[in-house]
DNA sequence: AATGAATGAGAATTCATTCAT
DNA sequence: CATGAATGAATTCTCATTCAT
């Protein structure tokens, strides 16, 4: 693999991504792909068997480098609470100033074909369980109040991919921040601590 | 307009958004609709202008009805936690069992042309209006802790939506479990109530 | 049905059926096909599936057409000298002011897919079960010397169709002429009567 | 041209010859046949200058070889019968168990462009005038009933060729039995020797 | 209103061929 | 000689849309 070889792959790569992200996978053609890559239509067909490759190789990556990455920087860190809160902090930033590769895999997973889609579903539901894990650790540790510890995961995780919907860069707040108030929000609640209870009757 | 030809375009609307939902806006051809909704694939073209109408028509009513219905049944409340409570409640169970279209609605935004587009996102904007305006009353009533009131209803709605992510009929949980799973994770986090504070120091 | 539909629809498979043998199936394209047949490319679609289809209904077509016709014209005939006579000038007719198709279904055998390779063949066997059914007769009634009845069937069939490779109209035989050759070449082989067999060593 | 080259070359005849016999010169790649021999694509044109070349020389050897071999051997044999049974023999054999050349001889003229063409036609025609000598000898010289001396070589050399349709190794008869039974039905045709001819009157 | 044949622009993909290394 | 990335024209096929009936 000459230098120029791996560098247009990775250039496609990148193209796609950001294309992906733009339009949606449908709506992308390869032609436009092509273009932006700097090649012609054909050239795709050297690195890539098909736009559905394409696609997938974007998501395979992109999940193995966000478990690898949540992983090993969680792996460090001694308590529940810190491992938490730096799981929401990269899973937002990943969300956001990540590469367009997070937004696709958020977004595009039905238009994988079937095998595909069981290969990346394996891969999403093994980074769920690190949130998983860290959730049942709060709760057998620090008494943490869980009465399910996968739908926890699950609305932790929804909740700061949905960042992605709204965020704008140069947004009144930083990413730390937004960070922090998640984070303060899941821990703390809306109630004021000591605040009376008298109003949570039942629907 | 005849009644079987407004039942028909009835017909065609709730085909459609089965269709969208199932595979995408991209994804679905007019002749797959028709065969659907019993018609050959001209005839479609009696009821609406275009594809894109049949996306915009659905998003339109769909919004107006979720607005709708929040704005009334929240109105009979009288407290911001009930009215929070029953607003997630209703988020949640729109977005689960609720019609087809919620889920387009969600998901198809991207593919509205410039003017639909602009449209819709006003009306998501006053849907999230109402959120806020709960959320406010409950900062200034109820002493809740809310650092930014916007970002609170972007985390809750996405939150929930969510939940069209993962569920499936005949999960584990029933909707309003989950929903009151969730109403409680955000009114009272994670944290015991009188547990110490020492572990959250800064990032 | 309406009429053009159903004309027009025949007009595209006497264009295939000219176009493939002039080129060959796969040197044939929609386009040109659409060309001659005087509609737009995508139009063929609305009569036929694939290029494919349009190939195997070519055949499927013709095969049924020479079943029909030579089972029809020999049952009338009493004897199988009769008979053998016939079904050669039928064949030999067949594949030379025969539509097109006929040349086709010798010659593009191999560009089916399996399953409709499959459907073609067991007729090709049908038709020649046809031949040997002839043959048994005439060895059994009038003495034929055949060592094998089959391998008899494919000689004379192949021979025959041969034909296809070489006449072109106008050529110094009619139709009539060759077919009669062929079958008194079969007959009565090259061999004088009377003529001496002393030449005939082994090889 | 080294020792390499040459016989790089030749894999990639030999290959080519494999391939086109398999899929035929038109549904075959050079990508594919690239890999077959061993190298990469932009490798074969080293050796040819074009797809169609490969073919060409595929061809023009074919026809020296076979034309070469006939008029080789049966030069030995003193009568126009031995002759015509050697020739019926080669041919047959040449197209059973023959190279793989000699199948796309009878199946890929179509795909020469002109000029190929015209050179290959001239071979053909080489080689089928020396069955018409064999013939015309046998017609003077002992009296075989022939009409037409082109025709009836025509006939033959189809008949046997034919045997590549629908012969399959491990078939019932070997190689020699199939010349020697098609030898004998030309020879002495299908009538019992003395029999009547009452049934022969004109079509 | 409904039909369904026809359109025509455009999609993904293939492949013989070229050429710098 | 060999490589393999790149080309670019061509191919089959799709589909929203139109329109005469």
């Amino acid at each position: 693999m000459s230098v120029t070889g791996r560098s247009r792959k990775q250039i496609i790569l990148k193209e796609a991504a950001r294309l992906f992200r733009e339009k949606g996978y449908l709506a992308s053609t390869l032609r436009e792909l092509a273009r932006r890559a700097g090649v012609q239509g054909g050239s795709i067909y050297h690195h890539f068997s098909s736009k559905q490759e394409i696609l997938f190789v974007l998501m395979d990556n992109t999940m193995n480098d966000m478990i690898e990455r949540l992983s090993t920087s969680i792996a460090e860190l001694d308590s529940p609470l810190a491992r938490l809160r730096h799981a929401i902090r990269l899973h937002i930033e990943y969300h956001i100033i990540g590469p367009d590769e997070t937004y696709i895999t958020e977004d595009e997973l039905r238009n994988l074909e079937s095998e595909n889609y069981r290969r990346i579903i394996v891969q999403r539901d093994h980074y769920q369980q690190i949130f998983e894990e860290i959730i049942a650790e709060g709760k057998a540790c620090l008494n943490w109040q869980v009465s399910d510890v996968k739908l926890l995961a699950r609305a932790i995780i929804q909740m700061c991919a949905g960042v992605t919907r709204w965020y704008k860069p140069n947004d009144k707040f930083s990413i730390d921040e937004i960070a922090e108030q998640y984070f303060s929000l899941l821990l703390n609640g809306l109630k004021e601590r000591g605040a009376e209870e008298k109003q949570t009757q039942p629907l």
